[in-house]
DNA sequence: CAGTAAAGTTAAGCCCGCTTAATCAATTAA
DNA sequence: TTAATTGATTAAGCGGGCTTAACTTTACTG
């Protein structure tokens, strides 16, 4: 049971340190982009869950719908999501991320990959290979404790590697 | 180079992974506690940097000194934070954790911990290993890039694994 | 076809964080 | 000792996010 020991250690200095610089850099975020927390996490939302409606994000956010109504509202005028009917069910709107939403969330993300990047600069080659087998087992561990099917963003495949490198 | 490209599309997938469900988990958070995204990261920032004055949170958090003391001013009577005088300068405040913010910071981190210890658990025990490995270097890498010298909280010892275990 | 329910929108108003500007207290410089 | 500087606080006011409540439109149901 050491392991058990080290294991909870490693994971609660991890999470602090996570955290902490993730909490500086998204205050950070927020203004210089103007949004508000609700606001960036509707566009995580919708990048990785596909088109939502006005009550998912309310739901999503713990506010009402009138609240996400507005909010949705603004960000529709400032070219951030789309708004379309839902052909199926016409009281139904489907919420869905503008490119420039789009690009705002790969910014989010970025910030966040670049510091990880940053800090495994120092490493050595067999580290860096360690690192690489255990966020993939814990992207995929988290996959599958919270699946879904749709996805416009989520988790790039492996065939996409190459669109992705800078 | 075809390590690079694979390296980029692990910690780019991390970095959705852990923000998005980060992000989430942060708005019930504020919710429940009915603090701010700057008063949590307030704390979390003393909790790792140790005593700071008034103008450094108001830097930290990139607002006016005026707003950093009524924030401050609000926590206090809150509990969540102690002002004293700084017996060198007596114009400087010392702002530090009360012990209900010190519970509320262990909270905050805990809750992320939880999360990924939730991940583990379908894990095999050599992916766990390899995930205390990763993670470590992780941390330390990010210790040596940003080192800080007195530390409430920051990184468990080792010593005190015991007392960390629940 | 009425009647009801569901999804969104709009309007009025509250609350609260932040800013500017003025003020106080303590330190440093001339 | 006076003047100037620095750190912090207070007051007044603005802006914006959120809520409740009323309303519109579309879909279901008897």
């Amino acid at each position: 049971m050491k392991e058990s020991i080290q294991f909870t250690v490693v994971l609660r200095n991890w999470a602090e340190v996570f955290m902490r610089r993730s909490m500086h850099d998204f205050i950070q975020f927020t203004r210089s982009t103007g949004l508000t927390m609700g606001q960036i996490s509707t566009l995580m939302r919708i990048a990785h869950h596909g088109a939502c409606g006005v009550s998912d994000i309310g739901d999503y956010l713990g506010v009402t719908n009138a609240a996400s109504s507005q909010m949705i509202h603004k960000m529709v005028e400032q070219d951030l999501l789309e708004r379309t009917e839902d052909p199926k069910d016409r009281r139904n709107k489907l919420i869905t991320l503008a490119p420039k939403g789009q690009t705002l969330v790969k910014d989010f993300i970025e910030s966040r990959y670049l510091w990880m990047q940053d800090l495994t600069t120092q490493l050595t080659q067999e580290e860096q290979e360690t690192i690489i087998t255990a966020l993939t087992a814990l992207t995929d561990a988290s996959q599958r404790l919270d699946p879904v099917g749709e996805s416009s963003l989520h988790q790039y495949p492996a065939a996409a590697a190459d669109a992705a490198q800078a």
